[in-house]
DNA sequence: AAGAACGCCAACCGCACACCG
DNA sequence: CCGGTGTGCGGTTGGCGTTCT
């Protein structure tokens, strides 16, 4: 039980499953307008019957604008497979790698596609490369994620050092040096996103950008900004509509 | 054409870490 | 320093769509 906490919400009366493009509505509505504040308080805020935890990850991994959908390339599977090999099964690392990716979304490839891909390649020839942390090592992963941050390892090709360079836009690209910059860039952390969201803004709608991680329309200072938040708002609801069908 | 089997994906669950008072 | 709370992460499951028999 380790630390043995209570749940994150009582669970009763909440909805459960698959999510209505109504509470999609309410949940990008509101997040738009007041921010990601408290996880736990925002569904009564929104007016949601859904558990905070709940919203978090429909927010996460289908609402957020910077969220890319549709099929994955060569290069990000490649990448996957190599990052994979890397790190092991920390999807949210390797999601950090891969733009507009979720780690839910790479989760679920792996188990369904590369780890079935993979398993024949092993059995057919051998490996294609050889991982620097052993796959599926479970006991050694907390473990380095100790040494991680403070250490950029020496066969570990994350470089904590590089992380304060450009994104890398190249990430998802359809280009060279996709894999490198990739690894390279693995330990851009969330924050870091915000800056990234401007590179990207060619995949999102265009009055997205500024919903970008970290940046909410409460951060608004003068009353300039907080109009433009005012139509981004319309912008997006009307984009979400669209999208809804509703 | 119908039922069974399979695959995929969204969402849930529980644990662990981080942060704050 | 300690306990409580919020958030993030990874594993797992359930439901739906597609393919096979």
């Amino acid at each position: 039980m380790g630390r043995g906490r209570a749940p994150c919400c009582d669970k009763v009366g909440l909805n459960k499953g698959t999510w209505t493009s109504e509470e999609d509505t309410k949940l990008v509505a509101f997040i738009h307008k007041h921010g990601r504040g408290n996880w736990r308080a925002l569904p009564k805020q929104a007016g949601l019957l859904r558990c905070g935890k709940s919203c978090r990850l429909r927010w996460i991994n289908y609402l957020r604008p910077d969220v890319k959908r549709g099929n994955f390339t060569e290069e990000e599977e490649e990448t996957i497979i190599r990052l994979h090999g890397e790190l092991g099964n920390r999807w949210s690392k390797i999601a950090s790698c891969l733009p507009g990716r979720t780690d839910n979304e790479i989760k679920n490839l792996w188990n369904t596609h590369l780890k079935r891909r993979m398993g024949a390649k092993q059995t057919g020839s051998s490996r294609a490369h050889s991982p620097c942390v052993k796959v599926g090592d479970e006991q050694d992963h907390k473990q380095e994620s100790i040494n991680e941050s403070s250490s950029s390892s020496s066969s570990s090709c994350i470089s904590s050092s590089e992380s304060h360079v450009a994104p890398s836009v190249t990430c998802s690209g359809p280009h060279d040096e996709t894999k490198n910059r990739c690894i390279q860039d693995c330990s851009m952390e969330p924050e870091v996103w915000g800056v990234a969201m401007d590179e990207f803004s060619f995949f999102v709608p265009p009055y997205v950008g500024p919903l970008a991680e970290g940046v909410h329309p409460s951060t608004a200072t003068t009353s300039e900004e907080k109009a433009t938040r005012e139509v981004e708002d319309d912008g997006w609801l009307a984009y979400l509509e669209e999208e809804l069908q509703l």
